[in-house]
RNA sequence: GCCCUCGUAGCUCAGUCGGAUAGAGCAACGGACUUCUAAUCCGUGGGUCGCAGGUUCGAUUCCUGUCGAGGGCGCCA
């Protein structure tokens, strides 16, 4: 019943800015339903004849929030009017009176500015935030998106590599959740293969169920690496044929396999759980193993697939470059797999769109991958996305396991808990149940710290950066929620809650103030930005901005002392901004402590 | 050789649809805690947006070329 232009559908009369990667169209983000935009641009049309519309694609936030909170650029109109831009400015801020929602109208240059009263700002913003709460910037979605994220290797530890795919996935699953979207999370583990032959075979030479039960990741990777360094043509030999065995059935050596897959997800599981990462499915490699003879029978079909040099290939684009299928041997290749598993993905949740979060150096693979499922069926042409990410590397050159020069991200965050805790000794030691404080506080950090970049990059690692905890950081944004919380507490314990009833919006007239329930009110867009573009950093970066706004507030705006009326007004701001800062890191996968 | 991505302050990075004097953080220097947590705030210095063309009223943004870095290119995943 779903399929791509259902969604366009769906998802252009919800959220008209949701465009996704591989589609022409451009829409307006910011023509989303907005009060104020809407208010200012159909006053616009009015005296202008520029339809709104279209003033509403031009309408901008001007460089400086001093100018205003919009501006409105008089090209456009200058070009109809034959007249010099800043003269159309002058004249059309002219036309334009004062109401209860626009305070200043100025032109300024080529540009007509236009700055709320903060009565009306907050008139729109906070209510919304109080009585939504955490279920601010919700949308209705509905689509399905399945998203094939982490799926790390089994019986291998997990590096500071592998943190990119599983928090970007998380971050996106969250916020699709978020916008109403029914969400798959797949963890396509890599389970299968030539390697667990050589995991068996070492196993049986050289495993210890001591060592095993002490640290099973640790130990079954020595075990590997011995077994794939090894020099002994009968190792190779016995651990080929064990593989070739566990492929046909091989109970006593699939039996090890399984015993090592479920002690892997339980040590990743771990490291899930700190992170809120949850998935639908697990099933890796091993679970398409079956499922690849149809799908390859599926093309043949369509006659798409030709042999050669003894192997099968599907032919691409018109240079007719071969993507491989099965090798001259008969077996089967990572691309056969994901072919069935896509397949299969498709049979068993119709989703509208399905996800690959998976590093750059994999493009070509899904470029091939997405052309044989664009040719099985027109429908699935906008289907997939390869969201696609750019590596961890050392300042001096490139991470490689080979080479063993990697990060290990148990080490992360083990020392980034280490380093936690002595800040928390020196800044709070007062804290009650500092341990978990400081857990929360360090994984943030690391999970911001890799989401706060365009996923396109290639991210510099460095151990400074990483354990640093003052900013442009989760710390900062958290201690900007911490201060929050904790002038709410104070409040509560005065018998003084938040009480939308005595809001006096029009005492809100401080920039800082004027300022945060501007970037309150953006938030729902910034959340359509991460949806329309698959990158969650706008919305890191959204949060430190927030949290910037909300420190100089509490420098400059005191809210206990303020003079009734003000102060309730403030709490109420207070409560808005602890509420969207937790909820935007909750998006992100960061838990906000309540102090720190 | 062909293809893909990136190049913005000393360093690490933002910069929305092409729009106003290109912004943060770190590092350096100078200030602000008897006050809601100073993991904070304020100030100073720091830029040929790799380079050269093109499109445009207007380009860090779009196009072409070029240099630099990284990645990919039939029997790995």
């Amino acid at each position: 019943m779903t399929d791509s232009t259902t969604l366009q559908r769906v998802v252009n009369r919800r959220l008209p800015g949701l465009r996704w990667p591989g589609t022409r169209d451009h829409p307006n983000p910011m023509s989303k339903h907005n009060f104020f935009r809407e208010h200012i641009t159909s006053r616009i049309a009015k005296v202008s004849d520029l339809p709104a519309e279209q003033a509403a694609r031009v309408l901008e936030i001007p460089p400086d929030p001093k100018l205003g909170e919009y501006a409105f650029p008089c090209f456009l109109l200058a070009r109809q009017r034959k007249s010099p831009p800043p003269k159309v400015a002058s004249w059309l801020a002219s036309q334009l009176l004062c109401d209860d929602v626009v305070e200043a109208v100025t032109a300024q240059g080529p540009y007509v500015n236009f700055r709320l009263t903060a009565s009306s700002l907050a008139s729109r913003v906070l209510p919304e935030i109080a009585t939504t709460q955490a279920g601010y910037g919700r949308s209705d979605l509905a689509a399905t998106i399945v998203i094939d994220f982490s799926s790390p290797n089994i019986a291998k530890p997990l590096s500071i590599g592998h943190l990119r795919s599983t928090v970007l996935g998380n971050a996106l699953g969250r916020v699709f959740r978020h916008l109403g979207a029914k969400v798959v999370g797949i963890n396509h583990l890599g389970d299968w293969g030539t390697q667990f032959g050589y995991l068996v075979t070492g196993w049986r030479r050289w495993g210890s169920e001591e060592e095993l039960t002490r640290d099973p990741i640790r130990h079954l990777f020595e075990i590997y690496v011995l077994a794939n360094a090894s020099e002994d043509p009968a190792i190779k030999e016995e651990a080929r044929a064990t593989f070739k065995a566990m492929e046909e059935g091989d109970q006593p050596s699939l039996a090890l396999w399984q015993r090592f897959r479920s002690l892997s997800l339980q040590v990743f599981g771990r490291f899930y759980e700190d992170l809120g990462v949850t998935f639908e499915s697990q099933d890796g490699e091993a679970f398409f193993n079956d499922k690849m003879e149809p799908a390859l029978a599926l093309l043949a079909e369509k006659g798409l697939t030709t042999v050669s040099d003894g192997a099968l290939v599907y032919p691409m684009g018109p240079e007719k470059k071969p993507a491989l299928l099965k090798k001259s041997d008969g077996s089967t290749l990572y691309l056969t797999r994901d072919l069935a598993a896509a397949l299969y993905r498709l049979k068993t949740y119709a989703p509208d769109k399905v996800l690959y979060v998976v590093g750059m150096p994999q493009k070509e693979h899904f470029r091939e991958l997405f052309t044989m499922l664009a040719a099985l069926d027109p429908a699935n042409k906008d289907r997939f996305v390869h969201v696609d990410f750019g590596q961890y590397r050392f300042a001096e050159g490139k991470m490689s396991t080979r080479s063993g020069n990697v990060i290990f991200l148990e080490e992360v965050v083990a020392r980034g808990v280490e380093m936690a805790k002595v800040k928390i000794e020196e800044k709070n030691p007062d804290l009650e149940d500092r341990e978990t404080t400081a857990r929360l506080v360090a994984l943030g950090a690391i999970v911001f710290g890799d989401l706060v970049n365009d996923r396109v990059k290639d991210i510099v690692f460095e151990w400074e950066k990483v354990l640093d905890f003052e900013g442009d950081t989760a710390p900062y944004v958290m201690f900007a929620h911490v201060r929050a919380r904790g002038i709410l507490r104070k409040l509560a314990e005065e018998g003084v809650e938040p009480d939308l009833a005595r809001l006096q919006p029009g005492l809100l007239g401080h920039e800082h103030e004027r300022r945060l329930m501007v970037a309150l009110g953006q938030f729902p867009e910034t959340l359509d930005t991460v949806a329309r573009t698959l990158k969650p950093h706008t919305l890191a970066t959204f949060l430190l901005e927030l949290a910037r706004t909300y420190h100089r507030f509490c420098h400059d705006c005191p809210v206990l002392k303020a003079e009734p009326g003000l102060k309730e007004s403030r709490l109420i701001l207070t409560h808005a901004v602890a509420t969207v800062l937790s909820l935007g890191l909750q998006l992100l996968g960061i838990r906000a402590p309540d102090r720190m």
